[in-house]
DNA sequence: CTAAATGCAAATATTTTGCAGGTTA
DNA sequence: TAACCTGCAAAATATTTGCATTTAG
């Protein structure tokens, strides 16, 4: 079932309604890639119709995550960044510390990280709501430095 | 070398000055367990000196971070947490969505992880500088969930 | 004595909330 | 038409900054 769909059924069933607003704002998470701010959204959901205000889309944004549609990632940045789920299902990010990229990464080279954290601490991590901190390959390569925190030395040895 | 030692060393290497607030901050740090807000040091280092500016631990945070004494995380929560470093070096931060509580894993349960964002993607990753969001043992038994986020229903089946 | 640090207050920035009026089902 | 939703404005929250004064070196 398409996204839209999954909205509009949902919407429903729960009572609540199917505005202008809305429909603009989940377009919009359509066409960007990868985590947007509500900023951002914002930004471009104003070319559409000039009048929807911020909170509208916070509103909105909070409506789709709690109907699991929308996926909330604190990066280390000041802003959260917001991402549609369900094209590609969850998945990690990788945060550029230096140019701010964002790349999703398969859940599944964290497989045996999840398994530790469950059977060593009895601990179960949310790793699809996650964003990892370090320096992309460019970054790296061009000897970039990471705009905060400790960057990455290889803790790990 | 004691950590204190270490700061004073530091701050006359870069010309910078000692003073009592900065003393009482450091040793507040020492004092708690875990990762704490700027808010709960500012209340700890105020039943040493009441006079002691929320700005002035703000400051001396960033100064501390500056000279690799303290870690800064982003929770999911709106403020940031902060740790002293060097005690037990580097680990990694388990974040319960329900309590709230923090736990301290080993950096090497996540070392393949580590490696496969190294070979598969590039990706330098920081993750002494990273917190995990998921649910602790306590509460994932009695079947709280999380307060925000899409929980951690295991994604990895 | 001088540059650096502090406390205070005010500014920022992001996100949330109250409410009157408009809209969906 | 009745509950829901929106836009606006203001509030709430966390962090940062400007500045006069104090203080460490």
């Amino acid at each position: 079932m398409a996204c839209e769909q999954v909205f509009i059924q949902q919407l429903r069933e729960r009572g609540f309604r199917l505005t202008p607003q809305r429909e603009i704002i989940l377009s919009v998470l359509h066409e960007v890639e990868g985590l947007v701010t509500a900023e951002e959204i914002h930004r471009r959901v104003q070319r559409i119709s000039t009048t929807i205000d911020i909170s509208t889309v916070y509103r909105t944004l909070e409506l789709l995550e709690e109907l699991d549609l929308v996926s909330c990632v604190d990066t280390s940045e000041a802003q959260r960044r917001y991402e549609l789920l369900g094209i590609h299902g969850p998945h990690l990010h990788l945060v550029c510390q230096a140019c701010g990229r964002v790349i999703a990464a398969e859940l599944e080279i964290a497989r045996d990280f999840d398994e530790r954290l469950r059977t060593g601490y009895g601990f179960q991590p949310a790793l699809d709501h996650l964003s990892i901190p370090g320096l992309c390959s460019t970054c790296a390569a061009s000897g970039a430095s990471p705009t905060q925190g400790r960057g990455a030395d290889g803790v790990l040895g």
